[in-house]
DNA sequence: ATTAGCACTCGCAATCTTAGAGTGCTAAAC
DNA sequence: GTTTAGCACTCTAAGATTGCGAGTGCTAAT
């Protein structure tokens, strides 16, 4: 019941919430009034803010001011009452132009990163998820360093390569390392990294109880390699663009908030822990204001989408702007390049 | 002439820098007259300040103010008034445990750029230069990727590793890359870099004429491995940490100055040209405000200096801040981490 | 050359004023 | 019972006014 509330009280709450969007100040019962399109009095109007205020849909700044939305109030607008307008055929046409199948993911993520926060003009971020998953090892390679270090090198797919670097317990020869390297290419090569990890390995240590010295030192090295997080660089999976656009808004004119953000953005974890959290759901996802349990976001929102190949949600793409942005406009474009971030992935395949 | 003034004047300066450094207030005649020392009064003191103006030393920001130091003040405080504090054996010792030899030049780069800026409390850098000079080659190793692409993989002196990818004129199988590898790395493994780039492949290509097919096609493969700005992504070589801490200062406050300030940093190039500069120097350097000629960093000072192995300055490190830092303990901070670098560097060597 | 004295300037903060916008309530109208 | 008009009231933002304190520049005396 708290949550009921009539058509008319939605009308308005939409149209204040559009209106509010496009001005930045709080809205008053006449210009209320005359916007909604109904052929109420400003008095009506007001008797209906009270009720919208009631639910915690709207609040006022100070007694003789308009009202503006709150987080619920902008949630209650994005999840029901927000008319999509849909990108034209021009401008997906022109956004497909943007991302062509060249370069490394690295590289793709990047560009789409920085295309989103230019579109927006707000920060675009795209997360490239840890890539356990979908991935297939193509080469191993070892190499001697110094102090009985090894650098191992992946190559994964067709375009990503990383590296790790390992400590073993003796020096080992080019020739040796070598002929690790081969065993563990004739074995391990076109497998998933998954899989590669969560079962392969521990087969062959199981099923080979008696076999020979060198495959035993080649599976310890491997088992040493995989055990690592994939991305040798824990933070190199998420690309962020254009956030000093963020400083261009009214709303986070405030320093501290401000720095706040910036440091939640540096910091990276908190940031890739939300998007985590994206990665269940489908299609394009809204986090308003610190919806999320996160303070730092406190005027900003997120809307982000999955992008997917094979019609699994690999990594997440999006924005984050003020809470008053336009969603109307913002949710098609993240829409539209998760998509197009999904067949590029595909035909690149 | 103009750069004449006596030595009660030059003393004068220097205190109300040091006051004006500690308060951030403009610096009246009486506290001046009261914290100089000398034993004169505060009409005294006025007079030689309006010298002081006339020189363009200091400036009063409106009548009834006291004076504060123009970039030219600063300047000649620091270069010849400034009593620097150098740090006690404590301190050295703790920073020395900071820079452990572990890890790739990258790691090391970031590990003392964020100790940099956690000890000034201001923004740490880190410049990598790039590693054409004092690089050895380790070994390169050639991968094939789809679409007639290469994937080159070269290992640089004990710790670094780069990738490349590059485009051929038709498909080779790893057996071919393989052989292209091989007489690669017979013939370039132990060079520097440097040479191998601008000598050693024309060299190649010139003697072996009548060479055959095979090692015609590697030189044309390392050619175009080499061709590259040796660092892949030409940004990966400098690292910036804390600039979130220059939110925290009153002469950073205006966000359109700060913004400014952050879209420098994320474009990274001009910085980059501007420690390039500092290359030739020896020692500690300073930039103060706009000297750079680059506006941005209008009331930012940078202090920095090269760190070398071999008596050859490899890069350059350092730290951001506003101009009103604490010269005298910033320079010494910046001088010793210099050293410790270039220190950790040899021995890891 | 240095100093004391003094008039003067300026910025800052506090206080006050006014205009405008918008509300909440009440009583009448539909 | 919902809707409306009317009205008193509240609050803010922007100017205007004032007093205070800090600091200067000038002048005349030392």
């Amino acid at each position: 019941m708290a949550e009921e509330f009539g058509d008319r009280a939605q009308h308005l709450l939409k149209v204040l919430v559009e209106s509010y969007i496009r001005s930045g100040q709080p809205v008053g019962s006449r210009a209320l009034a005359r916007d909604s399109g109904l052929d109420v009095s400003a008095a009506t109007v007001r008797n209906a803010m009270a009720d919208l205020e009631e639910l915690g849909m709207v609040s006022s700044p100070h007694t003789s001011a308009g009202r503006i939305p709150t987080n619920k109030g902008y949630r209650i607008f994005v999840d029901s009452l927000l008319t999509i307008k849909p990108l034209s055929e021009r401008e997906i046409i022109t956004m497909r132009g943007q991302f062509g199948g060249e370069g490394s993911n690295q590289e793709l993520a990047a560009s789409v990163s920085s295309y989103l926060s230019g579109i927006t003009e707000m920060a675009g971020m795209v997360m490239i998820p840890r890539t356990a998953k979908r991935s297939s090892l193509r080469h191993i390679e070892f190499m001697p360093l110094s102090d009985n270090r090894i650098l191992a090198i992946l190559v994964i797919n067709e375009k990503d390569v990383q590296n790790t670097v390992i400590k073993v317990d003796r020096h080992y020869s080019a020739a040796e390392l070598q002929q690790s390297a081969n065993f563990l290419n004739s074995e391990l090569t076109g497998h998933e990294l998954f899989d590669v990890r969560h079962r392969i390995l521990k087969e062959l240590r199981e099923t080979k109880v008696g076999m020979e010295q060198m495959m035993h030192q080649a599976i310890t090295m491997a088992e040493q390699v995989f055990d690592q997080p994939v991305s040798s660089s824990d933070t190199d999976d998420f690309v962020l663009s254009g956030q000093t656009r963020l400083m261009g808004f009214e709303e986070l004119s405030n320093i501290d908030k401000l720095r706040g953000l910036f440091e939640a953005f540096n910091e990276k974890q908190q940031i890739l822990q939300l998007l985590d959290q994206c990665l269940d759901g489908d299609g394009v996802q809204i986090f308003i204001g610190d919806e999320s349990g996160y303070g730092v976001l406190d005027e900003c929102s997120m809307v982000t989408s999955g992008y997917q190949v094979d019609g699994e949600v690999l990594g997440i793409l999006g924005v984050i702007g003020p809470t008053r942005m336009a969603y109307e406009r913002v949710i098609p474009i993240v829409d539209v390049t998760a998509k197009l971030v999904s067949a590029a992935l595909a035909q690149s395949k």
